[in-house]
DNA sequence: GCCAATAAATGAACATGTTCATTTATGCAA
DNA sequence: TTGCATAAATGAACATGTTCATTTATTGGC
C-alpha cells in the first residue's frame, strides 16, 4: 500500500491532482471542438459539460465564466504559437522581415479559424478578471518584450536609427499588428499572404516615416 | 376632431411615427442613464424597459439585441463628437497637431466615462449585425475619410512628404489611435492630457520614421 | 364614422450563463 | 484501518437575454 508513496513517472503528484488534470484536459478538448464547430456564441456551456462528461457546475471550477473557457482553450495554443514565432525570426535580416517572420505563425494559425479568432479578439478586450487572464496577458507581454529586443538589436547594429524608447516602439508595432489583424479578419476569407503583405506595408511606412525628412 | 389632420409644426408625420420617436427617445434615455450608473454588464434589459416605461419586448423592436442598445445610445453621441472633432482642426497647423486636435473631443468625452468606453470598445469589435451597426460604421468611416483629407492636404503643401496611399496612411493613424485608446483606458484613471500626449508621441514617431534615413 | 389591413407593443415562455448548498472523493493523522 | 478535514464535483435553482403568438393602436379607403 505504499503506492501513494512511490513517485513513479506519472504520479509524483496525488490522485486529486491527476483527476483534476484529466478533467481539465477533457474540458479543453470539448470546448475547443465545439467552439470550432459552432463558434463561441453558438456553443452552450451545457454542451461543453456534456461532451466533456462532467457536470455543468464543474466547468466553473476550472474557468471563471464562459469567456474564461475560451482562454482555457487558447492559452495552450498561444504558448505553442509563441514558441513557434520566436523560433522563426531570422538573425541579421532586415528589421521588417524579422517582425513579419515573428507574426507569421499567428497568421498561419488564425487563417485556419477566422471565426474563432474574431471571437477571441472581441473577448480579449479588457480581459483581466478571469482565472485564465494572467497567463494570457503574460503571453502577450512576452511577445512585446521580444519585439523590444529586436528593436534594440536593430538599433545597435544600425538597421534602425531611432532615438525613441524601444519599449514604446515595440508597443506601437504590436498595436499596428493588432489593428491590421482586425482589418484582415473583417474580410471574407482572410489569406495568410494577404495579411502578412498588409502588415509589411504598414511596417515599411513606419520605418520610412511620413517625412519631410529633415523637418526639425 | 380634425386634429389628426392638422399638420402642425410637430406633426408633418403621422401619429405612428411620433409615437415611435418618443418611445425611442425614452429608451435611449433610460439605457444611457443605466449604463452610466451600473455599467453595461450590470444593467439588465428588464431595468431599461421598466425605466423607459415600455414592455420588455418593445426594446427589441428598436434594437436587435442588448449590444445594439449600446449603439442606439452611442450613435447620437458619436455624431455630436464627430461634428465637434471636425470643427476643432486648426488649418495650416503641423500635421500631428491637426490629428491630436481631431481626437481631442473624443478623449475629453471618454475620460468622463472610462467604464462605458471600455464596454463600447469591446462590443464594437466585429460589430456588423445589429440594426444600429451601419450607422455606427459609417460614422467611423467618415472619420477615417477626414483623416485622409488631412493627409492629402499635408502632402500637397509639404508638411508631409510620403509617397504612400493617403487612405492607407489614414487607416494606420486610426489604428494607432485605437490601440493608444485601449492602452489609455487600461489604466486606472485615464486623464485627457495624458492620453493625448501618448497619442502625440506615437504620431511623432510615425512621422519621423524609425530610420535609418537614407537606407534605400 | 366604420372597417379591413398593417404596424407596433406586449409579456409569458424559453434558452442559456452562473451560483451555491449539498454530496462525493481524497488526503492525512492517529 | 478508521475518521476527520479539506478539496472537488454536482445539478437544481436562479438570473437574464431573446423570441413570438397574441393583443392593441394606427392608417387609408369606403
Amino acid at each position: 500500500m505504499a503506492d501513494t508513496d512511490i513517485p513513479d513517472s506519472d504520479a509524483t503528484v496525488g490522485q486529486r491532482e491527476r483527476n483534476k488534470a484529466e478533467k481539465r484536459h477533457r474540458i479543453e478538448e470539448a470546448a475547443l471542438a465545439l467552439f470550432r464547430e459552432k463558434g463561441y456564441d453558438g456553443t452552450t456551456t451545457r454542451e461543453i459539460a456534456r461532451r466533456a462528461g462532467v457536470a455543468l457546475g464543474t466547468l466553473f471550477t476550472y474557468a471563471s465564466d464562459k469567456r474564461d473557457l475560451l482562454f482555457l482553450v487558447y492559452n495552450d495554443r498561444q504558448d505553442a504559437l509563441r514558441r513557434d514565432a520566436f523560433g522563426s525570426i531570422p538573425e541579421d535580416a532586415p528589421f521588417a522581415d524579422q517582425i513579419v517572420a515573428l507574426f507569421g505563425p499567428f497568421y498561419t494559425h488564425f487563417a485556419k479559424e477566422p471565426g474563432f479568432t474574431r471571437d477571441l479578439l472581441r473577448e480579449l478586450t479588457f480581459y483581466t478578471d478571469g482565472v485564465q487572464a494572467p497567463r494570457f496577458q503574460e503571453g502577450r507581454l512576452s511577445i512585446v518584450a521580444r519585439i523590444r529586443e529586436l528593436v534594440e538589436d536593430a538599433v545597435a547594429d544600425g538597421r534602425l536609427s531611432t532615438p525613441e524608447d524601444p519599449r514604446l516602439i515595440a508597443e506601437m508595432i504590436f498595436g499596428l499588428y493588432q489593428s491590421e489583424l482586425r482589418r484582415w479578419l473583417a474580410g471574407d476569407k482572410p489569406s495568410k499572404p494577404g495579411g502578412l503583405a498588409a502588415l509589411r506595408r504598414v511596417l515599411d511606412i513606419l520605418i520610412a516615416g511620413l517625412g519631410p525628412r529633415d523637418a526639425d
